[in-house]
DNA sequence: GTCTATACTTCGATAGAC
DNA sequence: GTCTATCGAAGTATAGAC
């Protein structure tokens, strides 16, 4: 007998994610959020306790999910680039699945974590863990050249987060003719930099 | 004899960069910018006439001088390698005068450009465009790979972005134990990236 | 659990004197 | 150009009935 499922919190959740996305914490209208919920805003308040509350839990809850996906490619098998490719793919298709992280993962950046209580922030953490976790074994077995954690932290992931953040306001330009561009898939561009990072990995020089 | 320095809205032009950089611009607060301008509120108004056209005001001239200084790189001399390596350090260098400025990339990226006006979008597009003729060129004269412009500009300049806008976020993480790593200077990560994108801008195999 | 009505606060913006 | 005082809108949150 399934239990009853909570949809309230749920759709709340969804809604704050895409509001928050959109707005930021500040600029984040509760009102709002309830409306696209379709939830009265007293119930809001009735199952979050509060607008940070609120946002707190869909912070840790994304980030521990995140940090999950690339947890399990670290202690999976394979190789040490086939890791690194996988990690990368496995960010990827977080994000678009979940198409509202890019963006509050930029602002909560910005903001400097500064919104976070120390559970979110250790479920954050995770997820540059997990990556250092595959760079630490690849380089201990010989796989992988050992360049900077951070280094190759922030190559693989924060182009993949930006070029889909970017998405809107390369539609902006594109739009009013500032700029003109061939297209590009999100699928295409994270298998290039898979591609850069095998070859800024790689052990030994080797042919392309 | 030197005009008067127009201190009044230079003060106020900075004042309001730590503040969107800090809170964003749903967050900043007018009475906030002023308090740090050390002028009067009405001041600001007299100057910039609405939130919203400092906050333009602000991004516009910054997105020209970034713009600017990629630009110069561009139409200068050197080999596409060396404009490309150019270009990032250029970049960066341009960060550190501006420490503000990664923040606010990150949250008007997230914004999806949604309240910046044609101009300010205009002077927005320079910078991806000065590093697009770079790889135009490189690629033309045989020294640049013909990797996707679009790879190639988020690959270079964002982990550059993320990086520095990082940088409070990874001392409370640091702060809390929740990650130990190896520090990293942001010179060092700076060049890192550029040898990054000499290995895979490359138009050949090379050694390393 | 759900809703209406509203208290309380904060904030952007301006009026108007100097 | 500069300041004080304040308006009016908008926003978070809660009280209290059902």
């Amino acid at each position: 007998m399934p239990r009853p499922p909570r949809v309230s919190p749920d759709r709340i959740l969804a809604a704050a994610a895409a509001e928050f996305a959109e707005r930021g914490f500040a600029g984040a209208r509760v009102d709002r959020i309830a409306r696209r919920a379709r939830v009265n805003k007293a119930m809001l308040y009735y199952h979050f306790g509060s607008k940070q509350a609120l946002y707190r839990t869909l912070l840790r809850q994304t980030f521990a999910e995140a940090a999950g996906r690339l947890g399990a490619v670290a202690s999976g098998p394979g190789t040490g680039p086939a890791k690194v490719a996988g990690a990368i793919a496995a960010f990827a298709a977080f994000i678009q699945e979940r198409a509202f992280f890019p963006a509050i993962m930029l602002r909560e950046v910005a903001e400097g974590g500064s919104r976070l209580d120390r559970e979110t922030l250790a479920a954050l953490a995770g997820v540059p863990r997990a990556f250092f976790g595959i760079l630490a074994e690849g380089v201990a077995r010989g796989d992988l050249r050992a360049v900077h954690p951070l280094v190759a932290y922030f190559s693989a992931l924060s182009p993949i987060v930006f070029f889909l953040a970017a998405d809107p306001i390369r539609q902006e330009l594109g739009n009013t003719h500032l700029t003109k561009l061939r297209g590009l898939t999100s699928d295409e561009f994270v298998r290039q930099i898979q591609d850069a990072m095998r070859l800024s990995l790689a052990p030994h020089p080797q042919k392309r």
